[in-house]
DNA sequence: TTGTAGCCTTTTTTT
DNA sequence: AAGGCTACAA
């Protein structure tokens, strides 16, 4: 092995990348160089241990962070990694099946179901038994599904004491086997089935694979753990990289107790530490190990660094959202003109939504952005279409895609018509494609329908022709010219038909980017149509070579960047209010607010606004409990400048002098757009004064609350935002 | 019977 | 904002 590859290592990564073979479990903190210890410990098998890169099984969890580990590995291994095996968890089980799909009991040419596909398929089947709705609510059922799944459970063991769940479970599963069709936790279900129930597969993959890298170890969920143990065995090498502090995934079944799990239920483990942070100030870190400090379930560890002490942890308070986003790109500005790449900012939120209004201003100011998952591309309507027409053609059992496909774009086939295909291909125990093979029995008879049923089958088929004769985006363009998608779209005229026209567009040259990389593939369709569902847009457009960087906490982690902006700090926000906040749903979203800090290196902004519109209405918030929860003097308050207020008051409130007066009546407050919630010259019955004010009054229906954030202005206040809360 | 305009509800995070 | 649902026009 090269020496200078190892040069750079501290004395804990040293150890950990030149250990003997075995299972071993790598300890390690936010920033401590775990993706290099990885990348060189893989370096070191191949050239020390002699083990062959087809010996190595390298996993990861998010799609990024396969693609940024795969990049590492290329650049430090000279030699060819050609064999080792490199990706997700569900895109090495979906490899896995595609190669022993007749051992694991399903069709070649599956497809993966993605959560909404998945979601349709559920409520379908808890219609067709004519159950209440209300009692049994799709997602509800979805949630139950998965998390079997996630648990390696079936309908036949799972846990639930109402039968109809399992009914459901079981019918559901009936109905994805009819299908065709494999959804995510199947994809890995399935494997670990196959891999138990047929010895000779098992073997051979334990003896390939006698070598497994798994990177967020604190991720995996049950089924994931006992897959590694299976195809480890009792003489493979497990080498697990994790840091329970980073375990966010909770809500998938992720159990971060794995960790302790792996000591006990794998042969001989040795433990290793990295607890050297190289990547972040000491400001940063302080700031992150004063959070975190505040969970109760942790291993336990102690990271440090000898780097510089840094700028301070910024915090910046604004009147709005507009407001917040406002001073982002400003600074934004102010950083780039003083030199830093824009990719090496990023803004980084705990919700998808709260991306937009940050896009907003980027782009009225022309400051090039790139924005990772999200609405994500192959999961816009139009592109599923078309998407879903291919699905068709490649797997004519796939009722999702034919149910998506059958009327769209509308063809004269209504609720009806297809109500009336389901129901026969339901009791004939067929696939809807082959339903409407048998238009007589089911008794279709009408000219009208006929004719649209025989075009539809046309499409599909002139699409299937296409398949060995056309090269991807070929088939792609003709699908759309098939199926007259693109003249539905134009027919529309309006502006959302547009931008639908031209994502039609953007699939194509995604289309051929995508045949560009991986011009080797064998299957070039079946491979584009699981990259849709597994990457949902990896191949997107890049607008721009260097643009900052907006991401969701969650898809940043596993990243670095000089600078970073913590968006949405906002109690309701982060910790996000939509579920019970228990204690361990708190913790979990106190690591997740711990991985966006340490994402940062030199510099990191924290944002929160008073009032943000969110639901459709003015919200009105306080800072997050996580601000306050570090310690005092970590964190430095940014003054607010007049220029901000300026901006608020002229841009973002349509009422931005109102007065009141203290007696207790508006006066003049204009409502426009805002009626539903204050009267002119409604009395007021209550006030109170704070850092906002709650102040309830009589409406004419009923008493209203509302929260009212303001400033003095002179002898007056001006009225910063306001919102209705009705859970006060 | 189908198509569609407009109303209502609802939005965590990822594979 | 986007999908689901309802009411109504064709």
């Amino acid at each position: 092995m090269e020496n200078n590859l190892l040069n750079n290592l501290n004395e804990q990564q040293l150890a950990a990348v030149n250990c003997n073979l075995g299972n071993k479990l790598i300890l390690a903190g936010a920033g401590s160089g775990k993706t290099r210890v990885l990348t060189c410990r893989v370096a070191k098998l191949i050239d020390s241990y002699d083990v062959k890169p087809s010996n190595i099984l390298a996993l990861t969890f998010t799609n990024k962070a396969s693609a940024e580990m795969k990049q590492r590995l290329e650049k430090i291994l000279k030699i060819s990694s050609y064999g080792l095996w490199f990706g997700t968890f569900h895109g090495i089980c979906r490899r896995l099946l595609k190669i022993h799909w007749n051992e694991a009991g399903i069709s070649e040419y599956f497809t993966i179901l993605d959560s909404q596909d998945q979601l349709r398929m559920i409520r379908r089947i808890i219609k067709s038994k004519n159950l209440d709705e209300n009692l049994y609510d799709s997602k509800h059922l979805q949630n139950f599904i998965n998390s079997q799944k996630d648990k390696g459970l079936r309908y036949d063991s799972s846990d639930n004491d109402d039968d109809k769940y399992r009914d459901i479970f079981r019918d559901y599963d009936l109905a994805c086997r009819q299908t065709n069709s494999v959804d995510f936790a199947d994809l890995i279900l399935l494997s670990y089935e196959m891999l138990l129930t047929n010895e000779n597969v098992l073997n051979y993959y334990r003896n390939r694979f006698r070598n497994i890298m798994v990177d967020e170890f604190q991720d995996t969920n049950t089924l994931q753990f006992k897959f590694l143990k299976l195809i480890n065995g009792s003489s493979g090498s497990l080498y697990a990289v994790g840091d329970d502090d980073q375990s966010i995934y909770g809500w998938r079944g992720a159990r971060s107790r794995n960790i302790q799990s792996f000591k006990d239920e794998f042969l001989d483990v040795e433990i290793f530490k990295l607890e050297r942070n190289y990547r972040s100030t000491n400001k940063i870190l302080s700031v992150a190990n004063s959070l975190i400090s505040n969970n109760k379930e942790r291993l336990g560890k102690n990271l440090w660094t000898d780097t510089e002490k840094g700028d301070p942890v910024y915090l910046y308070e604004a009147y709005s959202g507009d407001d917040e986003s406002i001073f982002i790109v400003d600074k934004i500005q102010e950083l780039i003109d003083g030199g830093l790449k824009r990719s090496d900012i990023a803004l980084l939120y705990r919700s998808n939504f709260l991306s937009r209004r940050l896009e907003e201003e980027l782009n009225a100011r022309s400051v090039p952005y790139k924005i990772y998952g999200g609405f994500r591309f192959f999961e816009r309507s139009e592109i599923k279409d078309v998407i879903a027409y291919l699905r068709m053609a490649v797997n004519n059992s796939d009722d999702a895609a034919f149910e998506r496909t059958i009327n769209n774009p509308p063809r004269g086939l209504g609720e009806k018509t297809i109500h009336a295909i389901r129901e026969y291909s339901k009791k004939n125990k067929i696939t809807l494609w082959e339903a409407i093979h048998d238009l007589d029995a089911i008794g279709l008879g009408s000219t009208r329908i006929i004719n649209s049923i025989n075009e539809y089958k046309k499409i599909i088929n002139s699409i299937y022709q296409d398949l060995t004769k056309h090269n991807l985006k070929k088939i792609i363009g003709n699908i759309i010219e098939y199926s007259s998608l693109s003249k539905h779209f134009d027919s529309k005229k309006n502006e959302e038909a547009l931008s639908k026209q031209e994502n039609l567009e953007e699939l194509l040259s995604t289309a051929e980017r995508f045949y560009q990389n991986n011009i080797d593939s064998e299957d070039i369709v079946v491979e584009f149509l699981a990259n849709a569902a597994l990457e949902a847009g990896e191949y997107q457009s890049k607008a721009h070579e260097d643009p900052v960087q907006l991401m969701t906490i969650h898809s940043a982690k596993g990243l670095e960047f000089p600078v970073v902006f913590l968006t949405g700090m906002d109690e309701g926000i982060f910790p996000n209010e939509n579920r019970n906040i228990n204690k361990d749903f708190l913790e979990e979203e106190r690591r997740l607010c711990y991985v966006a800090i340490t994402r940062a290196m030199k510099t990191l902004y924290i944002t929160h606004a008073n009032a943000r519109y969110m639901h459709g209405s003015n919200n009105f918030l306080i800072p997050s409990r996580f601000i306050s929860e570090v310690e005092d003097g970590l964190i430095e308050p940014i003054k607010i400048s007049r220029k901000y207020r300026e901006n608020v008051k002229s841009n973002n409130l349509n009422h931005d002098f109102n007065e009141f007066n203290q007696e207790g009546s508006f006066d003049n407050f204009s409502q426009e757009d805002n009626s539903n919630y204050f009267r002119v010259g409604q009395k007021v019955n209550h006030m109170k004064f704070g850092n906002g004010v709650i102040l309830s009054y009589t409406g004419k229906k009923e008493d209203l609350k509302l929260h009212i954030n303001f400033e003095h202005y002179g002898k007056k206040w001006l009225v910063l935002s306001y919102a209705q809360l009705d859970f006060l």
